[in-house]
DNA sequence: CCGGAGGTATTTTTT
DNA sequence: ATACCTCCGG
């Protein structure tokens, strides 16, 4: 989408498999050699940055249903929902085109891969088909990472941990440590030990406080994310229902495999204990989800596994990136500790290296940025083929100042999310504890929106309704105001089924938007953003699907950030590094390149944390084709946000760009020298932009 | 028992 | 600046 115009020509003529490169056609082919069978090993595709990942892997999905492969029995797990549907996409714009060739073709081409999504979402599909063998409520609700701090702050509370006179670990801290224990499969004491010393001495606490964790989820029928993959994981090691996935799933295709961790390994295992009908595609270059307990070490280990050894294709011909671009980043991740096992090598020639820009401070950087994307667009680029990327969300605080104030339109990913945002949180939860009146966190926070309930009145009315048990809500709670009777009846019409969706919705939203006014000063805004909710509610078949789709997917932006552009209008691309994972645009810059940025200062700990820092900075600069510019600010603002005080630290060049590969980069100072001499040539930008107005006229 | 005032610690990336 | 906590006046 965010494509230029060579791309569109690129991609044009890759719906054909003579276009891919030997390498990649080997991928594709993998396993399906002999006539009539297909019998493929185990499979690991190194994959690096622009190598045609994507389109080889849809090519290999494509391959194997015109070899006879069912559509319907092919699992392919990706990193994002939004990487899912591109897949999806592609793989039946293959098939389409393969069928159109080919008059007396398979008729399954026709058929969408019906299993494709991330590990999360995948999980959810088969908990709530195998819920009743499992013992798990099948319309449980999943919460998100911020549902589940608020409930282990409950358990926290109930523990008495906070009551101690020393400072218990708070509430987000005790789900990191208890999602890290999960998601790598290591004990208590270990996490503790590695990645969370100053908690350490909580650790009995800690374990106590898990366990009740656990039973309250239990008890309330809810899963948190880690749950979706640790139920799948105990699920598939019962011998019987690892079979009957491994049967059904005749071919799992998983992508960005460097970035799973151990317990998604795990699954893949249980369920293709051989292997067979097993291909993952990945960068050992690119992991950077270690923070969220991925392992390199899944993909390094990966052929080792089985027996013979997976068979390991690399991919190393990049399309994406000039030579100079390339050899920039090849020699940034050169100076790894480890060895990578692969150099990227390009054909696109040019003599434009990439671009080292100092400049004095934030306000300089945004400037210089304004500057130069304004220039390319002159030059033909489209704001959607540029691209700003940055380590943390803030560090485009003042950039966005700048473009909102020059009429740029952009939309930033990453940072705050939609679901994010209280009044969101609130409708939902209104929603939530209708599906599952179990459910105390959308509980507790649906009944304290009524005026005049605060925690012991909520507390309260839960533990009526759920000493009733169901269908208690059109009860009445004695002692309770008119007002909260008449709200519990409307919820419990909707719990009852008698208001069907997505009617029921409308009426959550109604009722709620009367309170809105009383609940928040800017409640205008917020109010769009409610009405957002309700029409995406209504394009989804069901209650439950919408709630789970909105927690797994969550929508990027809120709409009360400035400049959301219309769809049809043309955009400037924000987006933190992680959130940039895959994609890649014609022209690229990357902000704050110093130390203590990148890296984080918060990630110098060890060295397995630089390091991923280091493959971090990596993964920025693979994402440009033919413009790529590092921004090192002389100084910027040490923490928090802008305009907070006037604090700043003086910086210097990342330590991953150190003078031995400088060559590898064109030096250049911004403003020019002869400006900073005379400090008032700087020309502050108008506040209002009349030029900018009169020539959006015309665009 | 609710809700507002005032004090304090905060660290970043996301399914 | 924000979130979270405690204290105190209705």
């Amino acid at each position: 989408m965010e494509e230029g115009r060579a791309d569109v020509r690129a991609r044009a003529g890759a719906g054909r498999a003579e276009t891919l490169n030997e390498a990649q056609q080997r991928a594709v082919a993998f396993g399906t050699e002999s006539p009539g069978r297909i019998e493929a090993g185990p499979l690991l595709i190194i994959a690096g940055a622009g190598s045609g990942k994507t389109n080889t892997i849809a090519h290999r999905v494509a391959h194997l249903i015109v070899r006879g492969a069912d559509p319907g029995r092919i699992l392919l797990l990706t990193f994002s929902t939004r990487a899912a549907d591109e897949m999806a996409r592609r793989v039946k714009r293959i098939c389409a085109h393969v069928r159109a060739e080919h008059a007396n073709a398979n008729a399954a081409l026709l058929q969408p891969v019906a299993w494709a999504g991330t590990f999360h979402s995948i999980g959810a599909r088969l908990l709530r088909e195998f819920a009743p063998r499992i013992g798990l409520e099948q319309a449980f609700t999943i919460h998100d990472r911020e549902d589940s701090a608020d409930l282990m702050n409950i358990v926290r509370h109930e523990a008495g941990a906070s009551e101690k006179g020393r400072r218990f670990p708070l509430k987000a801290t005790c789900l990191a440590i208890y999602s890290s224990v999960v998601n790598t499969c290591r004990s208590l004491h270990d996490v503790l030990a590695a990645d969370f010393p100053w908690c350490a001495e909580w650790e009995k606490e800690l374990q106590l406080m898990f366990l009740a964790y656990v039973q309250a989820k239990q008890t309330q029928a809810v899963l948190d994310f880690d749950d979706l993959l640790l139920y799948w994981a105990q699920m598939s090691s019962e011998r019987a229902i690892a079979q009957e996935l491994g049967e059904r799933f005749e071919h799992i295709l998983v992508d960005e495999y460097q970035d799973t961790n151990l317990l998604q390994a795990r699954i893949l295992l249980s369920m293709k204990p051989d292997g067979r009908g097993l291909a993952v595609v990945g960068d050992d270059a690119q992991s950077i989800y270690a923070f969220r307990g991925a392992t390199v070490r899944n993909i390094l280990d990966f052929p080792q596994c089985f027996e013979p050894p997976a068979e390991r294709i690399t991919l190393d011909r990049n399309y994406r990136s000039t030579q100079p671009i390339l050899a920039a980043a090849n020699a940034v991740i050169a100076l790894a500790a480890e060895r990578y096992t692969k150099d990227l090598w390009t054909e696109r020639a040019s003599t434009q290296l990439p671009r080292l820009v100092t400049v004095r401070d934030e306000a300089d950087q945004a400037g210089f940025v304004v500057e130069q994307v304004l220039e390319r667009r002159e030059r033909g680029l489209r704001l959607q083929s540029q691209a700003v990327l940055f380590r943390t969300a803030h560090h485009s605080a003042r950039l966005e100042i700048e473009l909102t104030r020059r009429n740029i339109p952009f939309v930033k990913f990453g940072g705050l999310k939609f679901l994010e945002a209280a009044h969101v949180k609130d409708v939902l939860a209104i929603l939530r504890w209708a599906q599952n009146p179990r459910d105390r966190v959308s509980g507790f926070r649906t009944l304290q929106l009524l005026e005049g309930v605060g925690p012991k009145t909520a507390a309260r009315v839960l533990a009526s309704v759920h000493e009733r048990g169901s269908g208690a809500m059109t009860q009445c709670v004695p002692g309770l105001p008119a007002s909260v009777a008449q709200f519990l009846g409307l919820v419990g019409q909707i719990e009852s089924d008698a208001t069907p969706w997505p009617a029921s919705f409308e009426r959550i939203c109604a009722w709620y938007e009367t309170q809105m006014e009383r609940l928040y000063e800017d409640s205008p805004v917020r109010v769009a953003d409610i009405q957002q909710l309700a029409r995406i509610a209504s394009t989804v078949p069901s209650r439950e699907r919408f709630l789970t789709e909105l927690t797994l997917d969550p929508p990027e932006a809120s709409s009360d950030e400035s400049g959301v552009p219309l769809l049809d209008e043309d955009y400037l691309i924000l987006s933190t590094i992680h959130s940039a994972k895959g994609r890649e645009w014609n022209a690229v810059t990357l902000l704050q390149v110093v130390d203590g940025c990148i890296p984080s200062d918060l990630a110098t700990g060890s060295s397995m944390q630089i390091e991923e820092e280091r493959r971090l900075l990596y993964v920025g600069m693979t994402r440009a084709r033919d413009h790529l510019d590092l921004i090192v600010p002389q100084r910027f603002h040490v923490s928090g946000q802008m305009g907070y005080g006037d604090r700043h630290v003086y910086a210097t060049r990342t330590r991953f760009v150190p003078d031995a590969i400088l060559h590898r980069f064109e030096q250049s100072a911004w403003p020019r020298p002869a400006f900073v001499a005379h400090e008032t040539a700087v020309v502050p930008a108008p506040a209002i932009d009349i030029a900018a107005r009169m020539r959006a006229m015309w665009q």
